[in-house]
DNA sequence: CTGTAATTTCAGTAATTACTGAAATACAAG
DNA sequence: CTTGTATTTCAGTAATTACTGAAATTACAG
């Protein structure tokens, strides 16, 4: 298994801005690889291609694993295992959404809601817990409604991107719908 | 300055966090206490408050200060320079996510792009090149309208997002609207 | 079962990244 | 200019994270 040029470069690219998330050089090249490649691959297919050892290949695959980004499946007459992305780019987007919002949102929730329990009289901490607040409000707004827009449907959700800034036109519109006819107002 | 057994926890937190991301602990730490403190602090305050050395406080605000993210100013008849947050934490947010899009998809997005010029026969990069395709597509529809949306001003913004999934309502709607009057159908 | 291929684990090591203290620089005030 | 205080830089070191090869485990065909 050898690499063309134009793959090269993807997974080379990917292995670099893999270290700029939190998800490391191996890890994103593995993942560039399946992503480009034609048919699935096994890990020593991979440890191949991008000369990693056959470990380092096995625990990058256990990574993505744990983030749900590869299917594994078996090819008739051969015991190894094969790794592929899913075909679908909106799928692996939602996904890594969903894997990122766990990790990496929820916890700050938790520990907020936490902090804005405790009561105290001192006011650096009445101060703090204001902030807190201001935080937590902003945070549970937009990962609710990111949530929210995640769960339509592909082409749905397309269409909304498309109209872009259109919003803000729909939403001055938005009286002369349903909304206001004798519902209370948002907000 | 010692800090209050809250403030302690909301800025360990933020250091674990911190790693999580690309930002280091100490980055988060800094970045914390800026947050909840009730006034600006000088790099000694910091220092002493996170138990850093001072030259390590300083690097952690450079990097602060390459993502925009503090505001620097001088109080009367002090030689010394004070940090501290931006208040609303909308800006804090839109900071983010525009520095993050500049160091994290721009620099993909012309890659894609560079590589999806290239002109190939191997049937192998043709259906790189198509996968390639896919996820550019996917990117630059998400962060136009990311973008977009990111422009609208605070309340419009509070306002769409607290709809959340009513947007597909909306759609629904769409055609009801300016949109299809006349106007060539999107998609 | 048994034997073999596939995969994972893990201890040791390499590579990277974070942090410190000392020195250099900046600059306001006399 | 000189002095004193604030800040940054940077070389060395500490801490963390990534990676490897060998050994252990698992999977499964015969």
């Amino acid at each position: 298994m050898k690499l063309t040029p134009l793959a090269q470069s993807f997974v080379l690219h990917f292995g670099e801005m893999g270290s700029r998330w939190g998800i490391n050089r191996t890890v994103g090249q593995i993942y560039a690889l399946l992503f480009v490649s034609e048919r699935p691959l096994n890990a020593d297919e991979i440890a191949v291609a991008l000369d990693f050892s056959r470990s380092n290949v096995s625990m990058g695959l256990k990574e993505l694993d744990s983030w749900k980004l590869v299917k594994l499946q078996h090819l008739p007459s051969d015991r190894r295992e094969y790794f592929s992305a899913p075909e679908d780019v909106w799928l692996i987007f939602r996904t890594l959404a969903d894997e990122r919002r766990k990790r990496e949102i929820d916890p700050t929730l938790t520990m907020l809601r936490d902090a804005l329990l405790v009561t105290t009289t001192n006011p650096e901490d009445a101060h703090a817990q204001q902030r807190m607040a201001q935080m937590h409000e902003l945070i549970e707004l937009v990962t609710t409604w990111f949530n929210d827009i995640q769960r339509l449907d592909e082409q749905t959700l397309r269409q909304l991107m498309k109209m872009g800034a259109a919003a803000q036109k729909m939403l001055e519109f938005k009286d002369l719908m349903l909304f206001k006819k004798g519902k209370k107002t948002e907000q």
